[in-house]
DNA sequence: TTCATTTTGAGAATGAATATCACTATAGGA
DNA sequence: TCCTATAGTGATATTCATTCTCAAAATGAA
């Protein structure tokens, strides 16, 4: 297993203008409320950082986006998210859980992961039209052979990032 | 997090013949060999458990396949037999780590997963040609877009298998 | 058989993730 | 505004899959 995950990498993360950005707190305000969940100052921070990384995100990662927000109160929250549908759970390709906000408050569409096998950055990928009809055909053809019921897929794409690429050639 | 992995579900497994029983080990002798290492007693227990089990197993269930090797042997091994290119890691849906036979060992093609979200069962799906070569389009995309350069890709349908479901109409 | 090397396996250690619980903050009624 | 019930916080303890340790056993070569 890997060291540390890594923050090496900079995607062209796209920042919320301050008008989405209260969209965005909106929505889950609202998703919390749904639960009688209070949209508290934490929660608020978690969420911040999630929007700010704009890719999914170790824990250590958020505690420190969040600005120091209690690894406790950093995973009780972020499973709470997750029940309300605001965060969803990214299993690492190393052993480290990620977390992303849900596709319909990330402003982003469907999309999947590309994983660098090297030091771990996750970042998103956009879905093409074709891969997702070839998906659903898939999904349409383990129900008939497995009677498996497929609700969802998870695509990750493992490759190996520019920075790492660069720091092999040496 | 889910209780034990469970082991609820008989998927047709081909049970390997004899002969293809033979081929299957000496293939792994000779992976083995190529990094110096032996096939051991232990080592062919593992191997055995994971060609009869005939999907992505816990470690829980390898175990148990094979007769009772201690936990520390059975993960040492899996190890080792991982860096031979013997055994693949999967990563669960559920927080356990599953272990299968390589694609070229296995007897099966190029396949994907489909996973119980209710259970965690893991088994195998075939892929369809339209699928891989969307994959492969989208690979070469990313590798446009964000320089990764992407040489592997993993596929995970959720769903709900046959019993979850039948389970869940009470 | 002897020796050097590898493998084994029982138990200890690691560390991400979860649970506990006294304390604090908040909402809403009086 | 003051109370009080309820929800949330965060330091700490616990859990548990996985890895590490190391003395003993097995293996292969000479």
């Amino acid at each position: 297993m890997g060291s540390a995950p890594g923050s090496g990498y900079a995607d062209q993360v796209v920042r919320p203008s301050p008008a989405e950005d209260r969209e965005l707190h909106g929505q889950v305000a609202l998703l919390l409320s749904t639960r009688d969940q209070r949209y508290t100052a934490q929660r608020r921070q978690i969420v911040r950082a999630l929007a700010k990384l704009g890719r999914p995100a170790t824990i250590g990662e958020l505690v420190e986006a969040a600005n120091g927000v209690p690894l406790s109160t950093a995973y009780r929250n972020l499973s709470i998210l997750g029940e309300a549908n605001v965060v969803r759970r990214v299993g690492g390709a190393d052993g480290f859980t990620r977390f992303e906000l849900a596709e319909q408050l990330s402003g982003q569409h469907h999309h999947h992961h590309v994983v660098c096998e090297s030091c771990g950055l996750v970042i998103d990928a956009a879905a093409s039209p074709a891969l997702e009809a070839a998906l659903a055909e898939t999904a349409r053809a383990i129900a008939k052979a497995n009677g498996f019921d497929v609700t969802e897929h998870r695509l990750e794409l493992v490759g190996r990032c520019t920075s790492c690429r660069d720091a092999a050639a040496s």
